[in-house]
DNA sequence: TGACACCTACTAGTCTTTTAGTATTACGTC
DNA sequence: GACGTAATACTAAAAGACTAGTAGGTGTCA
């Protein structure tokens, strides 16, 4: 029995968002970039990352004295079950809902904007392309 | 010292999401209506609705036997620390990574992808609008 | 009036998450 | 080789989340 996937915490998320943005690091690299900016003791993210690994969120390889970890899998597969979930049981399955919250919520710039706007009618073409 | 707004758990905001989209409703209403389907004795929304009145997510008023709870915030209120976590902590910070998962990780119809063109544009108006 | 249905209050166990201390190992350098 | 620096391994405690059982109250209706 593969073990269920269950959600990533929170703090999980925060060391694969970094990875995902940077690329492989050591602890001491995520301590200094966990994007919530608390202040932690290092052998806190030590263990989160060690239990990660065991989990199968990581893998990690020895760079002289340290380890350098990277995800196992990629930023949209590890997204999508915890997207689903989140537009189903808090936004009624609408993403429209989400993205009112989010350009009531956060500051978009104009640039955003427009690229949202280009993925949005991208979408489009592709669904009128493969129309019934 | 107000107590500090730990961001409601999973179950809590599956709750607050019943209720933000039908209205005021009892722990049987909620227990029907939980949108992951998941089956739960109804004793177990019970604890958890009794937490969250504790914590003061929700109030609650008494018809004939039953309490009927409502949210003691809006979603909008309740939502922003916690999309604002989200984008910070997973997306980078971007909205346009948000949204390029959301339409790849999810099926999105026809007209939620015109109301959500109608949203940006109308941001953009009003972005427009207040240039410096 | 007693059986039934339905409700809340109280209690508690288990699992996950977050936190960090202590111990140990490896590496260079003087 | 002893010492300092920095890393990992091991351990574990505190808090939170999720689950649900049991007890007790109230109302209905045959």
């Amino acid at each position: 029995m593969t073990t269920k996937p269950s959600r990533p915490s929170n703090l999980e998320l925060q060391v694969l968002s970094v990875l995902w943005e940077s690329g492989p690091a050591t602890v001491r690299d995520i301590l200094a970039k966990l994007p919530d900016g608390k202040e932690r003791a290092y052998t806190t993210v030590l263990t989160v990352m060690q239990n990660m690994e065991k989990k199968g969120l990581l893998s990690r390889e020895s760079r002289g004295n340290a380890h350098v970890y990277q995800p196992t899998e990629s930023r949209g597969k590890t997204l999508k079950p915890m997207l689903r979930g989140l537009l189903r049981n808090v936004f009624g399955g609408r993403v429209s809902t989400v993205m009112q919250h989010l350009l009531e919520d956060t500051d978009v710039s104009e640039d955003e904007l427009t690229e949202i706007r280009r993925l949005i009618d991208e979408r489009r073409q592709s669904k009128k392309g493969s129309k019934k």
